[in-house]
DNA sequence: ACCATATATCTTGATATCAAGATATTTTGA
DNA sequence: TCAAAATATCTTGATATCAAGATATATGGT
């Protein structure tokens, strides 16, 4: 409980070598990238056995939640899920190769196109967030509902006050 | 305070969608994704200041804190920072060219090497650290102190939980 | 109607990362 | 002592990302 974890053994070592900084904040935003690191790393796990990745998980999961006919912008897609243009490109490239997803020219706007998902595309993403799901709770089980709960709140304070900054 | 975020959308369109999974846990996770997204977002800017990023940065500050003689092997380096022997081998590569560390072969054991910060690595961290502090300070600042500190708790007890598992 | 500006997307070039395998050296066990 | 296994590091090949700039189309103001 109370152990030092590799984070306090990074604060004590700057504590002694340079007593002058406050290092508090440093071991919560050093948790919090750790924590990712190791989430992410276990969610890769569970993409990967469907063929997915972070990336192609990302832009399927965003147009299966959207509800018919699942299909969005890239801008959209982009806005959706914080990456640049040339990431995006690249990542529908990638799935329109794989065939999980079709692009038709946007009737409406002539320099735009729609991405929706393909019959494949749906069928697998359907599944894939399944076990998804199940890897989160599995990744979370280590916290109380009520841990969880407050955690979520901090979060979205934090993240709040952060995309406000 | 309790109004609906990004987060908070997805999980509404993902319970319309399927209301058969369980999205709590993806709350959590998707808060914690996006809020060191962002956070590391800001803290690049504050690196490049010195020419600095995420991975320079982390090399320097684990061989500055270390205290004298500031070395350690590129095994310790990985370790340390949780990142493959390729990913090591090429910072390493970064930094010697940039004159920031130097390596010397190890005298105890013929297969490895001590990476140490030069006299201009020492230097540079040095003064990088301080405004990195600055910048985790004012990350942190929409909490008050006591929820960083309760946030902080529930960190280390998922962080070590996740570890574990 | 027309031009300037804004927008949507793609291209290019550079960097960081990983996984898998290669090489050199050390350690271990019979 | 010596061969097998372990370890330390580097190399290779592939992928993901970003920033900056290019291209095509749309929109707004006159």
């Amino acid at each position: 409980m109370n152990a030092m974890d590799h984070v306090d053994k990074i604060l004590t070592q700057w504590q002694q070598q340079r007593p002058d900084l406050n290092v508090a904040p440093m071991g919560t935003l050093g948790r919090l990238k750790r924590l990712n690191q190791s989430l992410m790393r276990r969610m890769e796990q569970t993409w990967a056995v469907y063929g997915l990745n972070d990336s192609s998980f990302d832009v399927l999961a965003t147009l299966r939640r959207e509800g018919p006919p699942y299909a969005l912008s890239p801008s959209d897609l982009m806005a959706s899920t914080m990456v640049t243009s040339g990431t995006m490109t690249h990542r529908l490239q990638q799935l329109e190769k794989a065939g999980l997803i079709e692009r038709v020219k946007n009737p409406a706007d002539g320099r735009g196109f729609l991405i929706s998902l393909s019959e494949k595309g749906f069928a697998l993403i359907d599944e894939a967030i399944v076990a998804h799901v199940e890897t989160q709770a599995e990744l979370v089980s280590g916290l109380s509902d009520e841990q969880r709960a407050q955690l979520d709140a901090l979060l979205k304070q934090f993240l709040n006050s952060v995309e406000k900054q």
